[in-house]
DNA sequence: GGAGGGTGACTAAGCGCTCACTTAGTAGAG
DNA sequence: CTCTACTAAGTGAGCGCTTAGTCACCCTCC
């Protein structure tokens, strides 16, 4: 009974655990949880190459050969952060777009998903976004990869309203790049609790985004 | 008669020389301008953790020993970067903004100017933007200053095109917010020749803000 | 008893920065 | 014009320290 498991379950008020869960629902073990968990936290608030391994243990509670024990390197710890939350958005963006029709709803709500995500996941995010350069070069490419198949996405569904005759705007790919922009950028600036509700944030932003695509009002 | 001070007119091709000599007047020394150039271009590339001194030195043709001839520390030659970049952009939008006297036209001009800005300067504002976390506590909050002018710049300027009754936006913050981080952003994603002619982005991104702002066609 | 999670002690490499020193150039005195 | 005194820029070597990663050795649980 001296370490109980229960720590995730009973009483999870900041939301850490299951962020941390949902983030890396492969991750079976406990310890490799909290351990990702801490790593992820450490890169977003010093950066990758001022984040030591022991930072990442200690934060985990074990002692600093422990890493090794789960991820083969340093940088294989970024690259699962890098990973999960790049796919996490594009998986969100995609389940919101299926959940609507027209363009414009379609467009809102993908904007609406991708700000959220941005604002909830602002830790992975800031890792995903500001630290892949120093990821090797397959991890690298690999990640790339996911960023193209996420703009192209936006842009696919920009290019949809314009085709419907909804949207009014003179480039698509430029108007991808600024949505898209917005949003990375929360995990930039955004901070708990001193910033807008989250929630707020996201419809104003959808709005926003979607009168930037010269959506006629009331459509 | 032995060095000309002529280098910088007659040939410089890639406006290396222009950029460094337009982002650092204050710097009159030849040499200096050679390290901080170099020490701008590896904090961008590699990130300042990740960048030695010796990086630094040799990316100026000089000795390790020499950066600390010009710079008391590594962290000067950071501190040098970002509050040129910082001052830099506030003076542009200014300057662009005082050009024009409606506010939909004084907005577009700003947008263009924080756009070309940030495309301009990338390496610099990536440095300013990315980077500022691993400044001294006394160097953060001086460069935290000039951010807070800036936005709230482009706060009033919102204002008063809502107050002018030529903006149409529910809030005046989150449209400053996303119409700064449409510029930020590019210091991210910008790749010379690889992207969209920077004249062309720029106007582009004005007329996004524009109609993002509720700005009516022909205003 | 064996397999795997976890550890303390360790290492080779690399880091920011310093130091004693050389070199090039300048200025004033005679 | 030369001699001397002085200075600022730059260097090679290297110090003290930290880093990512290793390894022989423990536990604990099946």
């Amino acid at each position: 009974m001296s370490k109980p498991p229960a720590t995730a379950s009973e009483a999870d008020p900041t939301g850490l655990d299951t962020e941390i869960a949902m983030l890396f629902p492969e991750v079976d073990s406990d310890v490799a949880r909290r351990l990702i968990g801490s790593a992820m936290h450490a890169f977003a608030e010093r950066g990758y190459h001022a984040t030591t391994t022991r930072h990442i243990s200690e934060g985990a509670g074990l002692s600093p050969a422990a890493l090794y024990v789960h991820f083969k390197s340093k940088e294989a710890a970024l690259y699962a952060v890098s990973r999960s939350g790049h796919l996490g958005v594009l998986d969100a963006i995609r389940a919101a777009a299926d959940e609507e029709s027209t363009p414009p709803d379609r467009m809102r709500a993908v904007v609406r998903a991708f700000t959220t995500w941005h604002v909830r996941y602002h830790t992975a995010c800031r890792v995903a976004q500001y630290e892949i350069a120093a990821l090797t070069e397959e991890h690298y490419a690999e990640i790339a990869d996911i960023r193209r198949d996420t703009e192209q996405f936006v842009r696919r569904e920009i290019q949809a309203g314009v085709d419907s005759g909804d949207f009014t705007v003179p480039a698509v790919a430029t108007a991808a790049r600024a949505i898209l922009s917005m949003g990375i950028d929360v995990a930039r600036w955004y901070q708990p609790g001193r910033s807008t509700d989250p929630d707020l944030l996201a419809t104003q932003y959808a709005e926003l985004a979607a009168s930037m695509l010269g959506v006629r009002p009331g459509r």
